[in-house]
DNA sequence: GACAATTATATTGTGCGCAATATAATTGTC
DNA sequence: GACAATTATATTGCGCACAATATAATTGTC
């Protein structure tokens, strides 16, 4: 019982310190994305745009692990900022193609500044990153895949 | 060049996993505190209410590392639900006290359905729980540490 | 004991995050 | 080829999360 109780606790302060971590990493990204006029979400969707553009809104929501009532008015600020394009694709009208203008593929050159800045703040080396990066993969992993009972 | 693309990466970036994580937590934690009638954010005031009682807007604040913008509404509404109570403290007519009502404290009796749940869905052994609320809680103290350069 | 500086909370405005629901296009089945 | 089921995105409504700002109480200083 001793040992079903430990494992409880440690559940609660593991979730409680990814949501705490959640918040404080945002804040942190703040000043930096700031200066490229982005969001933290608005610049992980720009992250995935760099690597795989076009992209439809369900692709970027597999990705980052939200869905449309999260993407799409995230996506229609990012239009009104002129960094991507939102385009019905025709091979298939019911999705979106999101794709990046000029000024969202030339933000990239600046986007450096952003991991950098962070890196100073989080004073981990890069063995531990690691770690951590495996651990979280794998609850994320657990986490996402998990059917809802 | 390649070390600057290479942090651009979605799937290298611990941040992105703690933002994702963070999410699917919360998701995950929805259906147990729904029947409590508690978001996640509730569940962690009362978390640290059952522990410390009366306290302080400001003193759950450092608890949580959230600020009054997101908690006083947040205990309004709490509030509404008569599962605290918020007062002045006659001793620092500044500061506002919560209180939990006899409902809010009856609701500890229900909450250990929270943790269990999750539990059985997180999939990860007690060695590994500890090193990762270890590393999280390195990470927590350091950004929440770290003065605003 | 005036009064400037500090401290504690509240307010305002913006942007997520998501459940529930709606709508339209596509696919599968007969 | 009708049409039920599925898929992709959009909409609505609510609750955070936070920067910026405001207000009121307290403390420190002279």
């Amino acid at each position: 019982m001793a040992e079903s109780d430990e494992l409880l606790r440690l559940d609660n302060q593991v979730c409680f310190l990814i949501y705490a971590a959640a918040n404080l990493v945002t804040r942190r990204y703040r000043p930096a994305l700031d200066e490229l006029g982005l969001s933290y979400p608005q610049y992980l969707v720009m992250l995935v745009l760099w690597e795989e553009a076009p992209s439809s809104v369900g692709h970027l929501g597999k990705r980052l692990f939200l869905d449309s009532g999260t993407l799409t008015p995230l996506l229609k600020r990012m239009e009104r900022a002129e960094l991507i394009t939102r385009e019905r694709d025709p091979a298939d009208e019911r999705r979106v193609l999101i794709n990046l203008t000029e000024a969202g593929r030339a933000l990239r050159a600046r986007a450096h500044i952003v991991p950098e800045t962070l890196a100073r703040n989080l004073h981990i080396d890069r063995d531990d990153a690691r770690k951590l990066r495996d651990m979280l993969g794998h609850v994320v992993k657990t986490l996402a895949e998990g059917a809802p009972p």
